[in-house]
DNA sequence: CTAAAGTAGTTGGTAACACGAACTAATTCA
DNA sequence: TGAATTAGTTCGTGTTACCAACTACTTTAG
């Protein structure tokens, strides 16, 4: 029997699928995987170690390793070896790459601000809340 | 300057993320991958051929050739010549892949109402009700 | 103070996935 | 009927992700 969770969880992976696809068309069109522009994202107020960034984006290390890889021959990122332990590496985000992420940002929340300009301000406010409660109740791998 | 849309706009994204996560994390201990159980998942209550279902997922054919390729070989899905037009093929669902379907979307929709739990009943159908509309916004490939 | 254990990152192998281009076969249209 | 269209597959390429094995450091134990 259908509970009245379905439609939540329905609307929840409907939505879920709307934001992804919206962002990988978006970032097809800056030349950027959803991969590439999520570790942009990720590097945009952080200058993490490679065992840092892998943690935050649920990655392997070898999966993180090559994704960085490249990025940094498109440009975008920067590996620099730690002072302090020379078996850690430092990857930071370069000034093309901020500027490629920033500018797909913009042009994303423009998107998504358009197809939520039918939603009503209490609705608006319901939606954050309902995800902030989401995010606390996760366990998970999420920043 | 941060406009007021922001919020929304990472409210959106990181709610996305976590229920890609979840999707995956569940699809996995399922033996499948998000593509395949999204491919299941529209093929529960559809039979569609090749090119309706590729425009379903958003998908170039020959991913949706190649998707469908590797499912048949593990027996989930099962291609049929249509009668009426000898170029196009049905795809359906077979038992071993619907009963995979329905058991993981079962556990699915438990571990998603479990993240949801302490989200009010007020603000769900607010969810509901700003998804529906957002969706209707949506130009885009969802079905 | 050195030997063993642990940690950080890379490399190599494998597989799924997605795309575009080139192709075959069937159908429609002009 | 011959030309364009449509459905689907195949092939080649690139990205992404994993695991296992490896190197190079650092920490810990004895």
């Amino acid at each position: 029997m259908p509970s009245p969770n379905d439609d939540l969880v329905d609307a929840l992976v409907q939505l879920s699928f709307l934001v992804q696809g919206t962002l990988a068309e978006l970032a097809g069109e800056h030349g950027l995987s959803v991969a590439q522009a999520r570790l942009l994202g990720v590097l945009r107020d952080r200058e993490p170690t490679m065992n840092e960034l892998g943690r935050h984006l649920g990655l392997d290390k070898s999966s993180t390793s090559g994704l960085v890889d490249r990025a940094e021959k498109r440009g975008l990122v920067l590996r620099t070896p730690s002072a302090t332990d020379r078996r850690v590496v430092q990857v930071s985000i370069t000034p093309a790459g901020l500027e490629l992420v920033t500018t797909a940002a913009a042009v994303f929340a423009d998107r998504l601000g358009n197809l939520t300009a039918e939603v009503s301000d209490s609705d608006r406010r319901a939606l954050v809340r309902a995800t902030r409660r989401i995010l606390d109740a996760d366990p998970g791998w999420l920043g």
